[in-house]
DNA sequence: AATGAATGAGGGTTCATTCAT
DNA sequence: TATGAATGAACCCTCATTCAT
């Protein structure tokens, strides 16, 4: 198993932090390796090459962030609720790690199309997630039974992340936990009056 | 005038198109220049350098963009109409351009950090066209008064910005233009069954 | 006649002060053409090429300079008079030519081995002069008649040409021409105590 | 340390050849890699760019000519010996090394106003050794005590210098080291008669 | 397993020169 | 004569990857 290997933990690790302070293009393998403690070659013995260290950021990192949403909006009962808790658990955890926010919010995009295919494929659970919550919302009756599940999910995965990029863009100037409700609220009853 | 310069325009349209087929980082300035029918040399008397060939890119396509959402709301009446017309006609003119579309939702945004934000600049229009269509539906009672309009405008733009990079990731199979009641219907009732 | 051409002096003249201000590797033919107030494409109808434009600046600069020379030494009746005047005369031109001092002394050598081949041609007129105050000194036993004069030419020539470039790149600090005696004196007496 | 490295040697030795053959605009860093058996981005890692090989061969190259001078005139007791040795060995170092003497006499003096400044802090040591000579010359009561030693170290460097640049585009056609006697006369006895 | 010196392909940009007007 | 828009060849340097040790 990969995750065993303490190296592998190092260079990922390297990599968030080199990434987030030096910018996608300012991340050469060799600074990577420097961080991590090790020789530039050894980050091949770990890896295929400088796009699988990448997209194993990606996978390790928003694996852990996609767990704990799965595990936190498990133990709510209501769709209602568990799309609050994607919600908030979505902004804590970006809140939280200022380094990863800006790689996966900003830098990682700057990859080419074959990695935003695979990073793309690690979001499918997340997006998994997403659709459960919603199909689960809708036989509760809580939420309307004609709504496209497919849209609906870009309509709330977009606006979540649209939401954190503005936020990281601006420098995390303000706090993303307090907007939880009113985007949840957003989500709920839409924009009309009545 | 720039854009009465024939060979700006020239370069500008070639850019799309390269970028379009071989992806940001096969767009070499050659690569254009010869697409363009001009010298490499000659990229160099209408634009600053290859980064301001992609700036330009932006602005003239987004700026063309945005003007043509900004006409079609402004004929209408109300707010609900105008965000009714903003969806269609940001999907219609990303749908109608096949090289576009990939160009601003996949290619331009492998962008450094100092593009994205020249883009960010070229998109504050558009935000802006969002907020008063906002501000209007909330005067004009057809919108929820409590509503935070940035939190509103990145729901909107997030959403919609996800359903057509989804649309162009998907090689474009199904008709964009379909989800525009869809989408409209989302933001206005939201979720919630009541 | 060359010369008769008023937009040839203007090019020249541009070409000093262009070379002056910018320096050799900055003196493009535009900035040249720019500050003599003509289109590029016009140096092409006076000069073959740029190496002939800078070629032509020496010829002009220096056979002015050269021919102020052999007019004031053929004033002086000896040789020792005549070696007087030429440092002087040597000295008084280049401090009196603030933009001539630093291309011939600095910016002029960083050409290729042709042109620099032709700048010495023109310096050999400068060379005679030197060579024949010396054989007229000998003449008159002013000198002495073991001297190999291309030999004493060489040091005359490299003193000065030594002298004047460390006073350039000394950005002209101190008065020059208050070195006259003691250089002649130098090359008249010697090093030694008797 | 630096010149134990043999490669960074093998590139210094393959830069004088290269410069000397193709001159200083002809010697263009793919030419000095091949030259030296290296891959061009080898370069990058001994010297920190073109510029910089290019001051080395001059520091490594001139450091080793002025160390031979220094030994050799502290080997004499007094400063008339000490000025003809000094003599000497610039003839003879420079006669013996064909490509050395293109390099140092012809080719670098086409570098940017920059290089020359990194070139003159060489030389400095250079000018230090004739200075002590010509301050124990003084001393020794050998030479006369009203000399201005700057000037009269510009009179020899720059005579020295002027001899070799004219046996050096002169195709080295006759015998440098001949000339020594009648340079170190000429210097000590100047151009009078008695 | 680990090292790190060495590799070498690849591209944005400048600028002397040309030529249609 | 004069123009100046257009040309296109030429080159330094970076950095992902390899491989002998």
């Amino acid at each position: 198993m990969k995750n065993n290997k303490p190296k592998y933990n190092q260079i990922i690790e390297a990599a968030v932090k080199v990434i987030a302070e030096n910018g996608y293009h300012g991340s050469q393998v060799s600074k990577i390796a420097k961080a991590a403690g090790v020789a530039d070659g050894t980050i091949y013995l770990y890896f295929k090459n400088k796009e699988d260290v990448l997209v194993s950021v990606f996978e390790e990192k928003m694996g852990e962030f996609i767990k704990q949403i799965e595990e936190s909006t498990n133990q709510k009962q209501n769709a209602n609720e568990k799309l609050f808790t994607l919600i908030k658990m979505h902004f804590e955890q970006l809140s939280a790690d200022y380094h990863l926010a800006i790689v996966t919010q900003l830098e990682l995009r700057q990859s080419n199309y074959d990695l935003r295919i695979q990073i793309n494929n690690v979001l499918k659970r997340y997006l998994t997630v997403l659709d459960n919550i919603l199909k689960e919302g809708i036989q509760q009756q809580l939420f309307r039974d004609d709504l496209t599940i497919p849209l609906v999910r870009q309509m709330i995965f977009g606006t979540l992340d649209e939401i954190v990029t503005n936020w990281v863009m601006n420098e995390q100037k303000y706090d993303l936990n307090k907007q939880v409700p009113a985007v949840h609220d957003l989500f709920m009853k839409g924009l009309s009056v009545d």
